[in-house]
DNA sequence: CGCGATTTGTACGTATGTATT
DNA sequence: TAATACATACGTACAAATCGC
């Protein structure tokens, strides 16, 4: 983890508002105090307010103080940008993947729409089923630049991809742009996952880039519906 | 809108993005040209483009520059909290509300997990319809504090309960903590969506906070699958 | 390979304005 | 009115990453 101060204060409020030793409608202590407190400037601590702030754990009225917001739990990370296996892990959830296709394609008109690649683009189109105790919860679509992701193979893609593209690659991912909605599911995929009578999936199409701001990755995950939530917090304004 | 040094760099900058003038994979100015440009400190010029990498419109690499990212359109906003008055008129819809059910309650022990509001708290409980282009495409539930929310009324339910929360009672909205899933509906509701003969939904569950951090809302808002979507930047790290 | 120029990252200190109590 | 607390903004300094010569 990163030692800088505005993290150290961070960390500090945030352990506060997580283990409720400040209550939810309470204020966390003024921008003064804290100043006192770490030692730090003004400056310092508002960046760890203000990192706050954009989670929406609390909410800063002007001369009166900075409030904890009611249900400020750490739920709010679920919506985060993780791959199946750190959120498994994290879970201590018994999870297995299943390679159902590796292929090397190029974007036609209605692909390159879809994914936003260039017309033509190379591509590594994967799918993965995504196994959590015993039932088969996730498909994942995966569409990788070839270009940009070199060398990737069945093996690398039965463990992790992100694994391979920011240790082996030393890409950097800055972050994903991620759209919900509901749809049919496919008739050919239809089997792959087990779902009931319904044939309703969530999916979420990802959008990934690298910090050079290059889109190196089209994932659609269709999840089953019942399996499935996303959490984000929205501020006013 | 404020008239700040930060908003005007900020907006100088998104207007370069979604415009394209510069283009995805490009840097922005430096941070020295951008102080010079506007005559501010680098303090104010680095505000303003943390409020571009918190939107997932830009990504900044240390030593190099900023860069834009692909598919960096405005469609970003669309999970913002916004009512549904709101956003219709955004998008130019012929909408209307219906009222189906407006009653007084208190939670009981049931709702008051469903709600996080404490026990035997008193409610509004609303059941608003929401037309567009005459069809029944979103169902909303409300629950709002009595006590926060006082002289609620169905011709005010009818308009805007924000507008009348904010304008007339003079509440500050902070923001909303959102919970997305897909489920069945609920019986009784069926017959109030115009569905096709499947019956699951998309079920966007809002916990809304005025400025002081007190929970005054819990909205299920149940939007027919085929006519919803969800949008949100998730940033690595 | 090193060195300087450029660019972003962290941090400090100060001043002034505005809202709340 | 005075004290407190957050908001905006300026200026400075040094660190660290990147790039071109």
């Amino acid at each position: 983890m990163k030692n800088n101060k505005y993290m150290d204060i961070y960390n500090f409020l945030k352990e506060l508002i997580v283990n409720k030793k400040i209550k939810p409608g309470e204020k966390i202590p003024s921008e003064s105090q804290l100043t006192k407190k770490f030692n730090v400037s003004r400056n310092t601590v508002r960046r760890a307010i203000t990192m706050l702030i954009n989670e929406g754990l609390v909410n800063s009225i002007h001369g009166k103080g900075v409030f904890i917001l009611e249900n400020s739990s750490p739920s709010f990370s679920i919506g985060g940008l993780q791959s199946f296996e750190e959120a498994s892990k994290k879970n201590n959830l018994k999870y297995k993947t299943i390679i159902h296709s590796f292929e090397i394609i190029k974007t036609d008109k209605n692909l390159a729409k879809k994914t936003t690649f260039p017309l033509n683009t190379k591509l590594y189109k994967i799918k993965r089923i995504r196994n959590i105790d015993n039932e088969n919860i996730i498909l994942d679509v995966n569409y990788f630049n070839y270009e940009i992701i070199k060398g990737l193979n069945k093996i690398i893609a039965k463990k992790s991809i992100y694994d391979y593209v920011e240790n082996n690659l030393k890409l950097n991912i800055a972050g994903a742009k991620k759209v919900l909605s509901v749809e049919k599911i496919e008739a050919c995929e239809k089997n792959l996952l087990d779902l009931d009578n319904n044939e309703l999936v969530a999916i979420i199409k990802n959008f990934v880039y690298l910090d050079n701001g290059v889109l190196f990755e089209y994932t659609e995950s269709k999840h089953r519906y019942d399996k499935f939530s996303f959490t984000s917090y929205v501020r006013r304004i």
